[in-house]
DNA sequence: ATATTTTTTTAGATTAATCTAAAATTTAAT
DNA sequence: ATTAAATTTTAGATTAATCTAAAAAAATAT
């Protein structure tokens, strides 16, 4: 990985800064080529706006794109799409630790201060919130440096029969999803064991700390990120 | 005054605002409408893109411009306006006060903040700071409704001989005219005691809290805000 | 192996904000 | 009251980011 030191100074636009964010989650997520559909998605624009933008990144040197064959992020991209990463995560533990917002409410505001370009800003506002690892949906905050610190979850899908965990994040930051969650009684931090794996669709059944007894689809199990606890 | 509650949105991009801003200080300074060439300088731009813009601001209802015959803010800009220098304001408090910076490092970055685009965010963040009245250079701080502190000071040049006054805070922001106070050994709080006015150019002889005696031009003095103090 | 479908790219337009150069208007000076 | 100077506006171009429609390439299906 690129160490970027905090004085190199590439002047990325808003829109690039977006760009390589998404690119930078879709390569985390699938680890091959990301097409520009898969841009154009979460972009919300259209393919022919996002090859237009590939060319314009790959000349700045901050991707690597073969017309046709997708793209992937160069050291430097890296190195500049996990500076916004961490922008955005150390705002939201601000908002929430600090100015007491959920952490349903965060995201929108933080997709703009993700933004805000000093790097003294970033560094003062780490230490004001005590250097925090993680942010309020449980997603690790990546150092000056780029480095993320230690995953220290899974999935709730992965876990097997009778394992207390707790529930320490959420891979879905969308707001529906996180009002069901909240509405199920699913909060960060609360215990939950598994009870029984329905195998035809592997939905779960699961005891919360205080006993209720809920049913969890396959589909939400995936996006609960969770941490074994002893019994 | 137009009292805008919290919940009407005007859509105003980041550029539009930077107009609103600069129009509503070259208004406070010469209660008049405010030329193109006065526009154009403090946006860094030239008289015809404000010319442009002056159209477009109008059409938004933004500003009344009769062309060739200047502009001036309508209620509705005046509040938005308001709401940019609100938040302006608030964020430099919170960089100096929670976040450690000196006053003179922060109006680049307060300038980016000040369009994050969230009233829940500006309440939060105001409450957080504790209701502050004025920021950290002596500028006073609108509340929701755009209204502005009762101003308690009056600029060093209008204060006589043998006055003592408390130095609370700068009309001119540069950093290389704080930089200058710096190393004169004006800063926010200090006692000057008046001691000479100068005729022919307005020039003082003032004694800091310490006792040194110090000259400052009428220049500097224009752009210095006071608070008497009995003596 | 060819044809069909899907994906991606190019070509040409559009919008916001800017510019330079030229024209129009206002202000100031004789 | 003219003329000269300064200011302001218009006209026409430019740049970044987007779009639609058409063309090109790749993937899929027969």
């Amino acid at each position: 990985m690129l160490l970027l030191s905090p004085k190199i100074a590439i002047m990325t636009s808003f829109t690039e800064e977006n760009y390589l964010k998404i690119i930078y989650k879709l390569s985390a997520e699938t680890d091959s080529e990301v097409s520009t559909n898969a841009v154009a998605e979460l972009t919300l624009t259209k393919a022919a706006s996002v090859s237009d933008m590939l060319r314009k990144l790959s000349e700045k040197q901050l991707v690597n794109y073969q017309k046709y064959q997708g793209v992937r992020l160069t050291e430097l991209g890296e190195a500049v799409a996990l500076k916004v990463i961490r922008k955005h995560r150390l705002w939201e533990v601000f908002l929430v630790e600090k100015l007491g917002f959920n952490w349903d409410e965060v995201h929108e505001i933080a997709e703009q201060l993700e933004h805000i370009d000093s790097e003294e800003l970033v560094e003062r506002l780490d230490e004001f919130l005590g250097f925090p690892k993680f942010d309020p949906h449980g997603d690790p905050i990546p150092d000056t440096f780029g480095i993320m610190p230690e995953l220290r979850y899974q999935n709730l899908s992965e876990i097997t029969v009778g394992q207390s965990v707790v529930m320490v994040g959420v891979s879905e930051h969308s707001a529906t999803f996180l009002q069901y969650l909240a509405k199920m009684g699913l909060t960060l931090g609360c215990q939950i064991v598994v009870k029984e794996l329905n195998d035809f669709d592997k939905s779960l059944n699961v005891n919360l700390g205080d006993l209720s007894n809920h049913f969890i689809s396959h589909e939400v199990a995936k996006n609960l990120l969770v941490k074994s606890i002893k019994n």
